[in-house]
DNA sequence: CTATTCGGAGTGAACGCTCAGTCCGAGCGT
DNA sequence: ACGCTCGGACTGAGCGTTCACTCCGAATAG
């Protein structure tokens, strides 16, 4: 039974998403997630490793959430679309997430090992990219650059919607895909 | 003399981006700036407010830098050009500004009413878009999808130059400008 | 001399984490 | 079937530490 882990790893992600690391204090967390204080650390060694590994799991979440529907066989253009879709969905959906994957993102907190795990799921992506660039549909620049000037702009997008900035509704959604896609296209 | 200030806010903008804000103690501060706990308060109401201020300064500083070369004069692609590039080069010259903005912009210390400074300083940049669509050469995008489809961009890039994931040398800072234009040209 | 600014030991509050003790269900002897 | 024992998951009051902030005497300026 991992119920106790769970209900952990839950109140960590509200409390910490809406009053940030250093105002959400383990007695807190443990009343949130209705166990005792040192139950806490039966599941982790520190409240640090709690915070990681709750990043490590929202953003293994996050990327499966991204290739959802994806598949190799559809056309560059749908499967960008795809991804470019799923990618803003998620933030949009998961706002508690979002808040605490990127609080802890540029956070100096992060460590080290903790920041590259990304990579090893986005494998799809990457595929996606080369494809492009071989066949003479996208232009030739780097992979980070290619992240930048589409999920990045996703991002930054469903944060602005977040903070109330913007209203993302289907429409600008369908622009913002199709202006990122103008971005890398040939 | 407004010198204990500086030393207070340089103290800050460093320790606070190197070790993160609950990291940064008063005490360590005032060693750091050369002067007492104590003056620390005599020009900030609390540490708090002391973060708010020095926020508001670094965002300033780089809404001037951004509009360094600005003129309504020239070319609506060489306006963009130049906001980009400067957007892109402070925030790669300023390492230590960038990781503080970017770690309290994503707090939620955040004030709300600090959370809009940059808008009044951006006038240029709305006029530039505003040129833009009405010539036709832009898309009819809102505001903040162009500011999401360029700036973020360039700052994003910034962010991954700074860990040391890309190298942004002048050809790659091209590319992605060029890119960004694509983005937002009709 | 007076007014103003500054310094840092001291204070109370809050934190992460520990550990002695509780609780409860599984296993065993009768 | 039943009572007894045992083990480990769990608890939360309390410990040691650290923090933001205060306060008043010292230093400095006018």
């Amino acid at each position: 039974m991992t119920g106790k882990q769970d209900a952990i790893f839950n109140a960590t992600l509200e409390l910490v998403s809406e009053r940030g690391f250093h105002d959400a204090p383990t007695s807190l967390i443990a009343q949130e997630a209705g166990v005792g204080v040192g139950t806490i650390y039966r599941y982790f060694e520190n409240k640090e490793d709690l915070i990681d590994e709750l990043y490590k799991k929202l953003k293994l979440q996050l990327a499966r959430a991204m290739l959802a529907d994806y598949s190799a066989d559809l056309p560059l253009r749908e499967r960008f679309r795809r991804i470019w879709i799923n990618t803003a969905r998620y933030h949009i959906d998961h706002p508690l997430e979002t808040a605490f994957i990127e609080q802890y993102a540029n956070s100096p907190f992060l460590k080290p090992e903790t920041a590259n795990i990304h990579a090893e799921y986005s494998r799809p992506v990457f595929e996606f990219i080369e494809n492009g660039v071989y066949e003479g549909v996208l232009k030739d620049l780097s992979p980070e650059l290619f992240a930048s000037l589409t999920l990045e702009v996703a991002i930054s997008l469903t944060k602005k919607h977040r903070e109330g900035a913007i209203v993302l509704d289907g429409d600008v959604l369908e622009q913002a895909v199709d202006a990122c896609w103008d971005a890398i296209k040939r």
